[in-house]
DNA sequence: CGATGTGAACCTATTCACAGCG
DNA sequence: CGCTGTGAATAGGTTCACATCG
């Protein structure tokens, strides 16, 4: 316990903001990729080049976790590796129920991501008849009717919907009836669900027209013979890096 | 070389924030929705309910673009979705090249969402020759080596990239030397981009881990008795639906 | 000395609350 | 009178810059 003032969050302070807690996939990526080089040791300044954001703000995120660097040195890989795991609850195995087993769904059956990291896809679901019985890359698909019995045999909590707007809704429901309480919707259509429940959205078509804009931006400016950097969208600050490459992207607009 | 203190961006003071043309294409979406259930006008309020985010944030989202609503009334919905659809550059056809016609590519190619809006796929691009010429979604393949005449010859802006994280790099890099100034990166590799070319990344490992992480939080809180509302993620501000169900997922972590 | 960890400054985004218009 | 549009208040995130420590 602790006494008052500002953001009382979950148990004591661990907050760990949102910001942050997006980006951790994404450094354990680039320890992994960096322990495989050889490394046992990494800097900050190394390490954001590699998850591609810079060092400052590296630092801090990794501050909300506790203090696992060492000064003058850096963080010790393997241990960083452990933390972060540990941190996204990647510690043990997620099973994971896959709804709509169309174009997409197909393709996310057969993703090598899933299993990489402690998920598992333990239920295919769909309402076709046709398709129920199916083998897909090894696993049987069942009938969405069976989402209880079959959610609860696995402890099932997390759910992905990869099936037609029109349905998403529905399905997102009885995911949520079936004791499911994180999901991950790939249907373009916002789902409503009740308080407890995370939803994070996948939407080609957002990220196209997201696109889209930056595109027209830059056709429509033309090339301003200087008005700004030669290229940049335009909020580079003159800060560090602020020519050669950018690497990555920089997060925001997913979802939460 | 310009004076001027405070946030001066593109032309005049046109700025439209990050986050704000990351929730157009939802508005857009609800829009449509809205205009084939027959609503000819459609105030913040209910729109809002139908994009997923309250009605203020949607009224301040929607003066960066103008004054387009009726006071007393609402927005005309036509006039909105042209609006949006202007300032979004969806008054064109933008020409996309989608690179890897793997799982997930074949998945991409047939996906309706693609055609809906204002994105034509010019070409599907491989670096296996077995998978050259073949059709898919009624599209040839071609080599990837062909990548500067195709892109010349259709005035590809966008490029889509959903190879294996290995050849992502090479594969961007390919398309940035053809031209392509806005990336959609369904590799789980952070790609590294000269100044003034766009990327947005879509990574399904990423997503399930954030998951796991409020999740993982969820479980081991276990249900505190009653620090906090019931079910909620904790940072329910008390303010006005805090009960009921949240629609749809805040935006924040994806790209930018 | 070199790199972490962090307070402070800054900037962006969200929410409130209400003036003002149709 | 109802709803938009927006200034002001608040919250959240990023960057700077440096004290601190191994």
């Amino acid at each position: 316990m602790n006494d008052q003032p500002p953001t009382v969050r979950g148990g004591r302070d661990r907050a760990v903001p949102d910001a942050t807690v997006a980006r951790l996939p994404v450094y354990l990526r680039a320890l992994h990729r960096m322990a495989d080089e050889g490394h046992a040791t990494a800097s900050s300044e190394e390490l954001a080049a590699v998850a591609g954001v810079n060092s400052a703000k590296l630092r801090k995120d990794l501050s909300h976790l506790g203090s696992y660097g060492t000064r003058g040195v850096g963080y010790d890989v393997a241990m960083l590796v452990d933390q972060i795991s540990t941190t996204l609850g990647l510690t043990r195995c997620w099973s994971v129920a896959l709804v709509g087993i169309g174009n997409l769904g197909h393709a996310l059956a057969g993703y090598a991501g899933f299993a990489s990291r402690g998920f598992r896809i333990a239920a295919l679901l769909d309402r076709d008849p046709d398709r129920v019985g199916q083998l897909v890359n090894g696993i049987p698909v069942s009938h969405i009717d069976d989402l209880p019995a079959i959610a609860a045999e696995h402890g099932i909590s997390i759910g992905v919907i990869a099936t037609p707007a029109a349905a998403a809704q529905e399905v997102c429901d009885r995911l949520v009836a079936a004791g499911v309480t994180s999901i991950l919707n790939f249907a373009p259509h916002v789902l409503s669900v009740p308080a407890g429940v995370d939803v994070r959205k996948v939407d080609l078509s957002i990220e196209l027209q997201i696109l889209s804009f930056h595109e027209h931006r830059k056709a429509s400016i033309g090339t301003p013979s200087l008005t700004r950097l030669p290229g940049g969208r335009g909020d580079r600050r003159p800060g560090q890096d602020a020519q050669r490459r950018t690497t990555g992207t920089d997060e925001k607009a997913a979802n939460a």
